[in-house]
RNA sequence: GGAGGAAUGGCAGAGUGGUCGAAUGCGGCGGUCUUGAAAACCGUUGAGGUGCAAGCCUCCGGGGGUUCGAAUCCCUCUUCCUCCGCCA
C-alpha cells in the first residue's frame, strides 16, 4: 500500500512509475487526496469537540468536590451533546477512512524508473544468462516420463490420496528432494541468512500484510472453521514476524531463511503448460527474506540476484534473469528478477525464482518500521526471493541430465543426494 | 476440553474511577569526568493524527459497554501462566 504523503507530494513521479505497470487510474490518487482533506477536516472538529468535552468534566469534577452539584448537573447536560456530535463525527471519520483504504489498496506499488514497459513477459528485459544448454539425444524424455522410468515421483499416488497437483516423491526422488532443501538452506547459511522454520498456516492479519488478501484470497487454501490460511510462500510468516515493529537501524538488514511447503490453489490454470511438475498444489521452496533500508534496499536486492545465480551456477543449470516488465509484475512489487531454468526435454525456459523489492509497499501495510540514530522513524524496505523453488529445478534436473547410464547429479549436490546417478 | 490467574512504554514492574500517557528500575541517546573506556553524576527517552507553532486529540492485548470522567468497573474475543484431562 502507498502512504497519503507520497500520493501528495508526490504525485507527479508517482503517476510516472505508475504508467510503467499500464495504471492509468489517476483520479483514484485525487480522489484519496480530497477524501483525506476531507478526513482532516472531520478529525479536527471531532478533536475540538473530545476537547471541549475533556474540559467540561474536569470542571463537573472540581464543582461535586465543592458541592454544587446542581451546576454540575447542567454541564452534564451540556456535556451529553458533546459526546453524541462527537458519536457522529466518529462514525463518519470510521467511514471515510474506510473509503480512503479502499481506494488505497487498488493502486499497485510504483516500479522501479529503472522497469521496462510493457504488458507480457515478452516486453520483459533479460539481463543475464548463465550455464550451458545440455546436448540432449533426439530420444530423450521429458521429465514427466523419466520420474516414470526410475520410479522417483508418484503421481497417481498422490492422486489417489488426496487429488491432482499434490505428489508423493519416493526413493531417491524423495531423497534428491531432502538434499536439495538442505544444500539451498546450508548455502544461505553461509551467505549469513537465519534459519526458520515458520508455521503453514498463518491468521488474517498476516495475509493482510504481505498482501495476499483481499484481493488474492482464490490463491490461498483457506481453512474457514478457524480463519487461518495454508501458506502459498514461506514470505507471509517470515515477513510478518516484523508486522507492527519498529526496528532499530544498525540492527539491519535483518536476513532470514526458511525451508516451508507452499500451497497454492491455481485455481482454473490447468492445461498443456503445466503437466508434471510445472505447476502443482503444494510444493517445497526454500525463500529468502530481508528487511532494509530505503537507502540500501536495491544493493539488498543486488545482492540477493547474486545469491540465487550462485545456486544455479552450482546446480550447473542453463539459467536466465529476466527483469520483468511493468505489466508482468506482480501488485506489490517495486522490481523483480525473475530467474528461468531451461528444461531441454520440454523446451522450455522454467521460472525458478522471483527475487523482488518490495519497498515500503508491503512495510506500509504491516507497519513495519525502523529507527534511524536520530530517533526518527520511517517504513522500512521489504525484499524476498526464492532460493530455491524445488519442483522445476527437479524437472530441470531430471531432463537436463539425462543420458544412456541414468540421471547424473551435479557435483555440489552429491554429498546431498548420498549418490550420483539415479538408474 | 474443564477450573483459576494474568495481559501496562524496548524490557522489568507500580498504578483499582478524575491531578495518569502513566511512578520506579534497567536499557537507549546526549553531556560532565577520563589519554580512551568503565564507574559515577546530570539531562533526555512510547506511538499515531492534526497544526507554522503553542497546543489539542487518540492509544495501557482486540472489540463493545457503564460513567460527566476508565489503565482502573462490566461484557466479549484473543493470547499467556498454573492445576486437571487428553494426546504426538
Amino acid at each position: 500500500m502507498l502512504t497519503i504523503p507520497y500520493l501528495r507530494d508526490h504525485s507527479e513521479e508517482a503517476i510516472q512509475r505508475l504508467a510503467i505497470k499500464n495504471f492509468d487510474q489517476i483520479d483514484l490518487i485525487h480522489e484519496i487526496i480530497s477524501l483525506d482533506d476531507e478526513r482532516k477536516t472531520i478529525q479536527q472538529s471531532n478533536d475540538e469537540t473530545l476537547a471541549e468535552a475533556n474540559r467540561l468534566s474536569k470542571q463537573i469534577g472540581s464543582l461535586y468536590k465543592s458541592g454544587k452539584s446542581e451546576e454540575a448537573g447542567q454541564l452534564k447536560i451540556r456535556n451529553a451533546g458533546l459526546k453524541e456530535q462527537a458519536k457522529q463525527l466518529n462514525e463518519r471519520l470510521a467511514e471515510i477512512k474506510s473509503l480512503i483504504y479502499d481506494k488505497l489498496i487498488e493502486i499497485p506499488n510504483t516500479p522501479h524508473l529503472s522497469v521496462p514497459h510493457g504488458h507480457t513477459p515478452a516486453d520483459n528485459e533479460i539481463v543475464a544468462e548463465g550455464g550451458s544448454m545440455p546436448q540432449l539425444p533426439a530420444n530423450a524424455l521429458p521429465h514427466w516420463d523419466l520420474i516414470t522410468k526410475y520410479d522417483i515421483i508418484d503421481f497417481e499416488w498422490g492422486n489417489k490420496v488426496t487429488g491432482a497437483g499434490f505428489p508423493f516423491y519416493k526413493g531417491k526422488g524423495a531423497r534428491l528432494q531432502r538434499a536439495l532443501i538442505n544444500f539451498f538452506l546450508d548455502q544461505a547459511d553461509s551467505a549469513g541468512y537465519t534459519e526458520v522454520q515458520p508455521p503453514l498456516l498463518v491468521n488474517e492479519d498476516s495475509a493482510y500484510g504481505t498482501g495476499q488478501l483481499p484481493d488474492k484470497e482464490g490463491q490461498m487454501y483457506a481453512i474457514g472453521l478457524d480463519n487461518l490460511f495454508l501458506i502459498p510462500t514461506a514470505e507471509v510468516p517470515v515477513t510478518n514476524i516484523y508486522r507492527d515493529m519498529i526496528l532499530s537501524e544498525n540492527d539491519l538488514p535483518y536476513k532470514n531463511v526458511a525451508y516451508s511447503n507452499c500451497f497454492r490453489r491455481e485455481a482454473g490454470s490447468w492445461g498443456k503448460h503445466v503437466r508434471g511438475l510445472n505447476r502443482l498444489h503444494q510444493f517445497d521452496k526454500v525463500e529468502i527474506v530481508q528487511i532494509s533500508t530505503p537507502e540500501t534496499s536495491y544493493q539488498t536486492l543486488e545482492e540477493m540476484r547474486t545469491h540465487v545465480a550462485g545456486l544455479l551456477e552450482q546446480l550447473e543449470l542453463p539459467y536466465r534473469i529476466v527483469k520483468l516488465c511493468g505489466g508482468d509484475m506482480s501488485f506489490a512489487s517495486a522490481l523483480t528478477y525473475d530467474f528461468e531454468v531451461f528444461s531441454a526435454a520440454q523446451k522450455m525456459w522454467l521460472e525458478v525464482s522471483s527475487v523482488s523489492n518490495f519497498e515500503s509497499f508491503q512495510a506500509n501495510r504491516m507497519k513495519l518500521r525502523i529507527r534511524d540514530k536520530n530517533g526518527s522513524i520511517r517504513l522500512a524496505h521489504t525484499l524476498n526471493g526464492s532460493a530455491l523453488a524445488l519442483p522445476r529445478i527437479v524437472a530441470a534436473l531430471l531432463e537436463n541430465n539425462q543420458t544412456d547410464e541414468g540421471i547424473r547429479i551435479p557435483k555440489a549436490l552429491q554429498s546431498y543426494t548420498g549418490y550420483e546417478t539415479i538408474k
